[in-house]
RNA sequence: GCCGAGGUGGUGUAGCGGUCAACAUCGGGGACUGUGGAUCCCCUGACCCGGGUUCGAAUCCCGGCCUCGGCCCCA
């Protein structure tokens, strides 16, 4: 048997990267004021085809359960947690910051960063459409790249809302607008001239939305923009809220971002301000406003903000850079000299075990030599050999297993010892 | 859905029509029943699956599956 497709078995620094991802995340939002979340790993399939377009149905698992039911397991979390906010939370105070880490599944071809399982965290800002929840969203991001010591990351701020207001003057509206957008984030010259001549846009809005995609660096191309749009009122509030997200992340202490106005993204419900976290090329981190979607799943209007994190691509990109990913190592391993003194072996290390020492014992009834080399193979800092000779003064014999030095050391003063030198 | 490169012990490789399928490493044991990272010896363990060609297939051909990477897509 193996394991299916597009699925990953974990253990070791793989794991522990995963792991140390969730624990820093976990932390940081709950320093944000953000409180967890969990949903059902499958809910009605309708949550998810009314949210995504049918180009992305097909790559959900669905299945019908017993009853006829078509159920999914869901691809994502942002349409559960808003389903849970409509379902049991409308009514808790404004706005709800929420969290949640899942696994989420995708029917669609494995490769570089891409499993048919694979584990999402995101927070959300349901209930604000001020420019302090895009901002505080953002800062977010910025701390767990920070935190997590990913070096190099690129931090990109866009708004789509300035390029879909351009295409809605030039005639493009609903879901026209999302092929030109597609192309937009493709950076393809062509496609995009091609999805524009389609629609019939003329000459003036191609030059200027290709002007307006392709701004970015600095706050100054806001500037910029800002003469292209002289004429559109919408799109200049769009570019207002823009700048007053980015003056206030400048408060929040975040600084190492670059603005994008050409981040369009596949993401079809975003209404505003949208930003990617990309390290070594690959994108880790994605969100932004979308005040439309939970009226269109059902709930009273109601503006919103938040952002994805694709934990093992994070996971990854870490082990890839190296960054230091402290393992707790066995404190020590309790040896018998002899298989006489394997009951008293057992009685140490319980002993040891419950004043909290990582200990092992020997399981396959080894020579005290295979032993002390198998401790070495499971990188234990110290040995417990116990004899008959050193236990007959009530003593037994510890071993600093990287220097090879050793001391007698009196039962009853082991665990102290220990727990002295795994201070250090 | 499409394209490319691959699939031999747990891992890394060799073999490329006839070999007891080799080597290294890992794992277990012994030399060495109170002392590890050395040496020597022994043991466990593999040709992805199914067809075909052939006297004979790990080896050649076809199909499938899987892995890696790219395209499409990425809610």
């Amino acid at each position: 048997m193996r394991r299916p497709r597009g699925t990953r078995d974990l253990f070791g620094p793989e794991l522990e990267s995963v792991r140390k991802v969730m624990h820093v995340m976990n932390e940081i939002f709950k320093r944000y004021g953000y409180v967890e979340v969990e949903t059902p790993t499958f809910e009605h399939l309708e949550l998810f085809t009314k949210k995504s377009g049918a180009s992305v149905v097909n790559q959900i698992y669905a299945f019908q359960d017993k009853s006829g039911r078509w159920l999914a397991l869901r691809p994502e979390l942002t349409a559960p947690v808003v389903r849970f906010y409509l379902e049991r939370l409308k009514s808790f105070p404004k706005p709800l910051k929420l969290f949640y880490f899942g696994n989420c599944f995708r029917y669609e071809e494995p490769q570089a960063g891409r499993y048919r399982q694979f584990l999402q965290s995101g927070a959300e800002i349901i209930g604000s459409s001020r420019p302090e929840a895009d901002a505080e969203v953002i800062a977010l991001v910025d701390e767990v790249a920070k935190e997590l010591g990913l070096r190099g990351y690129d931090l990109r701020i866009g708004n789509v809302g300035l390029l879909r207001e351009i295409l809605s003057r030039a005639g493009v509206k609903g879901e026209e607008q999302d092929p030109v957008m597609r192309a937009i984030d493709a950076h393809d010259q062509a496609k995009l001239e091609e999805e524009l001549d389609k629609r019939g846009v003329g000459e003036e809005y191609k030059k200027l939305l290709k002007a307006v995609a392709g701004l970015r660096g600095g706050v100054e191309v806001l500037d910029k923009a800002e003469e292209l749009l002289s004429d559109l009122t919408k799109a200049r509030a769009a570019l207002r809220r823009l700048r007053a997200v980015l003056r206030l992340l400048e408060l929040c202490g975040v600084d190492g971002y670059r603005v994008d106005l050409g981040i369009a993204r596949g993401l079809e419900y975003y209404t505003d301000v949208v930003f990617e976290l990309y390290v070594d090329g690959v994108q880790v981190a994605g969100g932004g406003r979308y005040d439309e979607l939970i009226e269109l799943l059902g709930g009273e209007p109601c503006p919103a903000v938040g952002v994805g994190f694709g934990v093992d691509r994070i996971a990854q990109a870490m082990l890839r850079q190296g960054v230091e990913i402290e393992e707790r190592q066995l404190d020590c391993m309790v040896l018998p000299s002899s298989g006489e003194m394997l009951d008293e072996c057992l009685k140490i290390a319980r002993d040891l075990r419950r004043a909290g020492l990582s200990v092992d014992v020997d399981l396959m009834g080894r020579s005290l030599r295979k032993a002390i080399a198998y401790a070495d193979a499971r990188r234990a800092r110290y040995a417990v050999i116990v004899g008959a000779r050193d236990l007959a003064s009530g003593k037994v014999t510890l071993r600093n297993m990287t220097t090879g030095e050793q001391e007698l050391v009196p039962r009853e003063e082991l665990a102290n010892k220990l727990k002295e030198v795994q201070a250090t």
